[in-house]
DNA sequence: CCCCGTGTACGAAAATTTTCGTATTTAATC
DNA sequence: GATTAAATACGAAAATTTTCGTACACGGGG
């Protein structure tokens, strides 16, 4: 049972569809300006270098009617995130997700509002069975 | 052409570190079998390269007085795995290890043994509010 | 000791990812 | 219509990752 090719975004890639997801939408600039904030920043054609690329690789969407031009992600960030978990869980964690979850629970503070989640998550899980 | 320098392995490098955590030590020709079953192989000596290069990493240890060499993992399956979420975290899901750990859920079966100690975490969490 | 199969070192090509300089286009303002 | 600042396209350099060929070293059986 082979899988599909991963396909997964590359970092900066990733990056940068954050930004996208959280905005909805947005300009080169606007993406850039986000990273400045956070991230080490990438220089502004850096970006738009990026943001073309990944256009190509229908990563992302863009209305060239406006301008500046504005930019999408193609795919929801659920779907992309579960690319990208799954990728890691069959290259370091023996394709275990309880093992991955319990780690990143771990690791850092959750909201109350996202342990009870995971709460009924996991109700749900052990009725399934 | 400055690029960020990241400490953690690449994709192929947890490849291998996934079959030494797993073995405790190997020679090269165990990883290679290793992976020859599960992935469509690298060739024998790219897996050397890759433990050559790695070793020189501090990613592995290497015992040179035994015929063939002994290879074993570094930092501990944790420590390891630890820096790999991080990574994720901060590149793809905004900090937040909840939503990661949602997902990570549901994507994939997990055995009821882990259910339970993720259940048992989440009651700690909660308490230690 | 000499051969031979396996193991190891080394180097470098090929592929990918990241970076940015520079040229060109666009739209707004004069 | 000309000027100009921002936006976009393009190309290629730099850095990294992946791949493997080839040459050399080692050790056991003859």
């Amino acid at each position: 049972m082979r899988r599909p090719k991963s396909n997964k975004p590359t970092d900066s890639e990733c990056l940068i569809l954050t930004v996208l997801w959280q905005k909805k939408s947005a300009t080169v600039r606007e993406v850039f300006e986000h990273l400045e904030d956070s991230d080490e920043g990438m220089g502004y054609t850096t970006v738009l270098k990026f943001m073309q690329i990944m256009t190509q690789k229908k990563l992302l969407e863009r209305d060239s009617d406006v301008r500046p031009q504005v930019y999408r992600a193609h795919e929801t960030k659920q779907k992309t995130q579960k690319t990208l978990i799954g990728d890691l869980l069959d290259r370091a964690f023996n394709g275990s997700p309880g093992n991955l979850a319990l780690q990143a629970l771990a690791m850092r503070k959750s909201t109350p509002e996202e342990l009870a989640e995971i709460r009924t998550m996991l109700d749900k899980l052990e009725d399934a069975r």
